[in-house]
Parts: structure tokens; C-alpha cells; sequence
DNA sequence: TTTAAAATATGATATTTGTCATACTTTGAG
DNA sequence: CTCAAAGTATGACAAATATCATATTTTAAA
């Protein structure tokens, strides 16, 4: 098993600012992990105790919402920290993770880092930085959906993907998405998701082979009103 | 000008983890205010530079959307603190904030309070905690947004309102919003949120007289669909 | 108090989005 | 390789929501 004091994972996320002893401490009790495309990370409703780091992967961070649909808040990638927020508040988990590829993570237990969190204030500087990174882009979030049309959200989703996200070597997003998954980002019917992507590609604005797809005029996408 | 260590509204947030040393330091530099109704407290695009605590009245932040119109994305009240963000961050303020009945505020300079968030590892805790919490809420609105019609956003922002402000003698809600910012709570056109209203009307769950509103039906605005 | 401006209300209509039905494609288990 | 299941695609229609027009009421300034 990896040692955190080695792993350069953590300079993508808040554990960069643990000293070198602290990383050793972590490092005897952390776990590691490979989880399977599908597999569930954690649920909502589950007491976590303890966050995830990223080591390889991507995973869908989503809400079960009352009419039993599922909405994706956020996607968690490679160098990320999942959980934690389960650090500060002692809730059960709202919201739930799935792997949407084959994911390596390292699970680091509550009762192990939150005694740093006291007592390194660079570490909790860290961590009020990230939330408060993750608030404002909520906020931001909340106003896309309230006010833009679903071919806007999409076309945006589209393309903060292609920055966020490797393509392959033919250009198609490597993150292959369902197309309900793209739904439930969008907040909308898978149905509507696919025909606004069936006219985004008679548009030229993508285009798409099975399941992959690849972006074929950003300054097209930018414009969808 | 009132003294914070004897100031009893710092109970109601993060000030409460201030030592009484901090909180007389911290007095010394504050400054109090009367905001009027309509007044800004600050603007989208703004360095804030500092914290409101809001002693009393109530203001809405809100952001524009692209498409120019405004979606508040809370309700800020007695109690609160508010720009907790800029503490943490240097960006300036992505929101904007105004007031929505007469308050008094007293604003804290970032430079006077930043020195205890890296001193006090208890006001650290507090702060982060109401940041999880703050983001968690941020979460479950997405989900409301992406997933709920706006007749049932609006039946929720009614109750919502009347669980969390007070009701006057007559039963109405003490905060008076106009129609439009109903709208610009649910995310809809004006149009849509005043008909709404009228249809709620005439099935009996609020009543109304002028801009006031009252909820007769608590338990039918819960079963809205 | 008067009166113009702003806010609220409502109808008519257009547009967006959801739902249901059905067909076609792709995928993976056996 | 085959075939059933899952996913994708598309049409037809229904429902929700936005937009524009206009009337009515409320508010606040003069």
C-alpha cells in the first residue's frame, strides 16, 4: 500500500497542507481501494466518517429527489477530496457516489484527521477554501438551473466537460457519459436529453459515436440559447 | 456604538467562539449601520473585505443570470452572518445583497477577524461547520430547482417562509415579498409566480390582501404537485 | 387628496418540456 | 455467435411555463 507522505495525489487537494508527520500518522490507517465502474461509494443517508481521496477515476455525486429521479450535483475526479464535509458535521450523508469508471481510492477514518483539523490551522485554511470554493459554485449552479433553458444547460454541461475532462485520441470525451446521466445533470427527461442532443448534432455541433461524443464547435455550444 | 462582548446576537452564529478578548478587539474596529429597505449592503463584482452580522431585518442575496434577471439564492435574517466567504477567499462578491425591510448591521473588517480565524481553532470549527451546513442546503436547492415544478417551489418557499419568519397579529407573514421576488425565489417569470398565487387563492391555501400574504393550509401547500 | 407610476392580475397565445408509445441499436451474458 | 436486455432515438401528444397585451389595484410622490 502507497504512502500519503509520497503520494503526490494529495498536492491536488486540502491534505497538501498536512506536515510530513501528520501524513505518516494518516498513512497507518488509511485504506485503499479500487472500486468498480457502477460500484457505489457511499449512499444517502449513510454515516461516512471519513473522506475519500481520489486517487484515479471519476464518480457522479447525486440526490435522490421526491419524485424518485436522481440529480447529479457534481462530478468528483481524480486529485479530489470526497466527504468532507462528514469531517465537520456529524449528518449521515445527503447525497450519494457512484463510480461512473474504474476508480482507485484511499479512505481516510474521521477519528484520524479530524484531530489535525484542530490542530493545524493551515489544514482548516485549506479545507474553509474548498468549501468555500464548492459554495460559491453552487450558488452559481442554483442560477443555471433556475433561470436557463435545458438545451442552455446542456450545451454548457457539453462543454464543462471538454475542459474538465480528457478527450481521446479521435477528440471524443473520454468521460462517456449515458445519456440519462446527462439528463440528470440537466435536471431534465432522459427523452428530452437525447433529442436536444440528436439536434445538437444535426447542428454540427457535436457529434457522437454510441454512447461517445465529441465536441465539434465550442463557439456553437457557447451561443445555445 | 453597542459592544459585541455584550452584544447577545452573536449566539446566533460563528461570533459565539470568540473568546472575550477577540470579541473586545474585535468591537473596537466594528462598524454599526442602519440599512434602509431597497438599500444594497454590496454588489456582484465587490471586494467585501469583511463580515455582516446582521442584528436585525431581513435582506435577500441574490445573482443575476445571464438572461438579466435575478435569482435569489437565500434569505439572509437577524442572526445571520453574512460574506462569511470572503473571509476565506479574496474573490470579490459573486452574490449581491439588499435589504428587504430596515436592518441594522455591524460589519467586521476581514483584516481585524482573520487573525482569529487562524488563532482560534474553535471559531475555525464553527465557521466550517456553518459552511457544510450552508452547502448542504445550497445541494438540496439545486435538487428543489432541477426537479420540482414551480408551483410546488412556490408552495415550499411559502411554508418555508412561514416556518422560519414571524406572522403578524393577523396571522400574515411578517416579510412582505413583492411578486417578483416570489419569482426570483422559485426561478420563474413574474407572471407565473402572481398566477400561481391566485390559483392558491382560490383553493383556499393562502389568503392575501395587498402584497401580504397569509397561509390558511398548511398541509394542502404540502401536497402540491 | 390627487394622480402618475409601479405593482398586481388575468387572458390569449407561443414555446418549452414532459410523457407515453414504439422502433432501432448497442452491449454483454451465455 | 446469438439473443435478450438495456440504452438510444423519434414521433405524437399533453402539460407546464413564458411572453405579450391589457386591465385593475396599490403605492407613494407632489
Amino acid at each position: 500500500m502507497g504512502k500519503c507522505e509520497q503520494c503526490i495525489i494529495r498536492q491536488f487537494n486540502t491534505l497538501r497542507a498536512l506536515t510530513k508527520e501528520e501524513l505518516i500518522r494518516i498513512s497507518g490507517c488509511k485504506t485503499d481501494r479500487i472500486v468498480k465502474k457502477g460500484e457505489v461509494l457511499f449512499r444517502e443517508g449513510e454515516t461516512i466518517n471519513g473522506v475519500f481521496c481520489i486517487k484515479d477515476g471519476i464518480c457522479k455525486v447525486s440526490k435522490l429527489s421526491e419524485n424518485g429521479r436522481d440529480q447529479i450535483v457534481k462530478l468528483i475526479t481524480k486529485g479530489d477530496l470526497l466527504g468532507q464535509r462528514s469531517l465537520v458535521s456529524d449528518e449521515s450523508a445527503n447525497l450519494t457516489a457512484v463510480a461512473l469508471d474504474q476508480m482507485e481510492v484511499c479512505f481516510i477514518p474521521k477519528h484520524e484527521i479530524i484531530s489535525d483539523l484542530k490542530k493545524n490551522p493551515n489544514f482548516t485554511m485549506e479545507v474553509l477554501k474548498d468549501m468555500a470554493k464548492d459554495l460559491k459554485e453552487a450558488d452559481d449552479f442554483i442560477v443555471d438551473m433556475a433561470q436557463k433553458s435545458v438545451k442552455q444547460r446542456l450545451a454548457e454541461t457539453l462543454l464543462y466537460l471538454n475542459d474538465n475532462f480528457d478527450v481521446d485520441d479521435n477528440g471524443y470525451l473520454s468521460l462517456t457519459l449515458s445519456r440519462e446521466d446527462y439528463a440528470n445533470i440537466v435536471g431534465t427527461a432522459t427523452e428530452s436529453a437525447i433529442r436536444i442532443l440528436s439536434q445538437f448534432k444535426k447542428e454540427g455541433f457535436i457529434s457522437t459515436s454510441g454512447k461517445q461524443i465529441k465536441i465539434e464547435d465550442v463557439r456553437g455550444l457557447r451561443q445555445v440559447v
